[in-house]
RNA sequence: UCCCUAGUAGCUCAGUUGGUUAGAGCGGCGGACUGUUAAUCCGUAGGUCGUAGGUUCAAGUCCUACCUGGGGAGCCA
């Protein structure tokens, strides 16, 4: 008989019909007569319920049957009297294998999520991870779905690179070469041309630059790959290793990147909302329970409520010199409530101000552009006025900066002259150049930290919780 | 990396200004009861109090260092 999965088992009214399901025990109760039995597939959030004559299957086997353990069951589908619709009263049990009561770290309780994070390799079969685990695959299912409805080509650029130039942050070095006794040359320096790629290497910390080699030539591509960040950064938003999203489009100019952006966003939100409700309730309900202690104006909006506001409402769109001005008018300015000054253009914006301007000011998520242009990256669009650039920065309530991106210095000479401002290697960057050599456009795109999106779309409040095993800082298990 | 904070049973926590044999709930185990819903009730086992020093007649409690977790900041997505 074929393994019916539970996610088709609890839409099913083919009451009478002998069904056949494996899954783990959530819970056993045991009664008199029978036992009930919460089996979980992770196919969907909701648990099938199991009933077990005790008389029929006898003591030994039932006690096997505990949290954790997994089995398959064959057995007759049936309405249920209680809770839920449907049932299955067992016919046969196997039970494929167990689980040590005693150690199994699980328990029918509930557990607090610095501990599940110690226990990552189990924490999939908690309701809240496996949850997760299914809007994450939403998540990125619908990115392709997006693209590809939109005619981007998605683009797989390389994961180790030999440019240092990306600028987005320290890079973890790749190397074949003996660390404890490394060729030398003869200035005594570690001999690259000795490693396996002849050149020193290092994992990517953005597929921009190569994203915007294939858009300048296919017109509208996007990334969708492992990223690697060497920082030492230890916050609830942070990883070492995170997956980004990065669309590049060949004749986009800022308000086209700007409104791709909202359009995506609102998008992807959407799209949970219509495909993975029952997750976003049970996560909802889970943060309001964790919440409940808060005093009343500490707590978050209501998830669902959050995600269809983000959803129907247009992003607030302004300049880095409007967002100053506010800020500067702003209440807890003029109170000294900020701790650090907002002193005017050329300030870096700080995360109490940028969360001021979404979370105080505008409450809805906010565009800033045209940021001074010394305080971003090189290859950003130098604008009219010649002091900013045509940046722009997506700011969600608690999470920050959930994409960065701008609009492209396509003229050759104007970045040139940026790059050696900058100090970026020209020699090593002459492939990139070439783009502005040859058939240069004006080309737009942005970084979307994926999981950044999903602690917004599933109310988790550390980043750590929602990528399966978490790479930070001294953390490295599993 | 900096600031704050915590580390007591498998988990979540209590432990009074330092003072006898360190407690509870949940979970486990045993039993009772029962078409139950993280079932309920009774009983029971389970602890190098993060690690190493120090102060003291006496340290879970005070001091120092280190380790680990959490929150915030910086860097950014």
């Amino acid at each position: 008989m074929k393994r019916q999965e539970i996610k088709e088992i609890l839409k099913s009214d083919a009451f009478g019909s002998t069904i056949k399901v494996s899954g783990w025990v959530r819970t056993k109760r045991e009664s008199k007569n029978v036992n009930f039995i919460n089996l979980n597939d992770g196919t969907v959030l909701s648990n099938l319920q199991v009933v077990a004559d005790v008389e029929a299957f006898g003591s030994e086997l039932l006690k096997k049957i505990n949290t954790g353990a997994a089995i398959t069951v064959v057995g007759e589908l049936v309405e249920s009297g209680g809770q839920q619709a449907v049932e299955l009263i067992a016919k046969q049990i196997e039970v494929v294998g167990e689980a040590d009561p005693d150690k199994y770290p699980l328990q029918p309780k509930r557990h607090s999520l610095e501990f599940l994070r110690e226990i990552a390799h189990l924490r999939f079969r908690t309701n809240t991870f496996s949850a997760i685990a299914r809007v994450r695959h939403s998540m990125i299912f619908a990115v392709h779905k997006f693209f590809t409805e939109k005619g981007f080509f998605n683009i797989h650029t390389p994961i180790i690179t030999s440019s240092d130039a990306e600028g987005a942050g320290e890079m973890f070095q790749v190397t074949t070469l003996d660390m404890a006794n490394p060729p030398l040359n003869e200035e005594g320096n570690i001999d690259y041309s000795k490693d396996f790629f002849g050149k020193k290497t290092n994992l990517t910390v953005s597929g921009q630059l190569e994203g915007e080699l294939a858009a300048l030539a296919l017109s509208k591509i996007y990334t969708f790959g492992p990223t690697f960040r060497a920082e030492n950064s230890n916050t609830s938003r942070h990883l070492a290793e995170f997956w980004m999203i990065e669309p590049e489009m060949a004749f986009y100019d800022l308000n086209d990147n700007m409104d791709l952006a909202e359009e995506f966003l609102k998008y992807l939100i959407q799209y949970a909302l219509d495909n993975c409700i029952e997750d976003l309730k049970f996560l909802s309900d889970r943060q309001q329970q964790e919440e409940k202690n808060k005093p009343q104006d500490q707590r978050s909006m209501e998830l669902i409520e959050k995600l269809k506001f983000v959803a129907e409402n247009d992003f607030v769109r302004l300049t880095y010199t409007e967002a100053i001005d506010i800020l500067q008018n702003s209440k807890p300015a003029k109170k000294g409530q900020f701790q650090y000054e907002v002193k005017g253009f050329g300030t870096d914006l700080q995360s109490e101000h940028e969360r001021y301007l979404v979370e105080k000011h505008f409450k809805k998520p906010v565009i800033l552009i045209d940021y001074p242009a010394n305080i971003k990256a090189f290859y950003m669009k130098v604008n009219p006025d010649g002091k900013t650039v045509a940046a722009m920065d997506v700011l969600f309530p608690q999470i920050g900066e959930i994409i960065g991106g701008s609009q492209r210095e396509e003229r050759y000479d104007v970045l040139v002259e940026k790059m050696k401002k900058m100090d970026i290697p020209l020699e090593e960057m002459d492939w990139y150049l070439d783009t502005r050599r040859y058939g240069s456009v004006p080309h737009s795109g942005f970084g979307l930290g994926f999981e950044r999106l999903i602690t917004f779309v599933t109310g988790m409040g550390n980043i750590r919780d929602v990528i399966p095993f978490a790479r930070t800082p001294q953390n490295c298990e599993f």
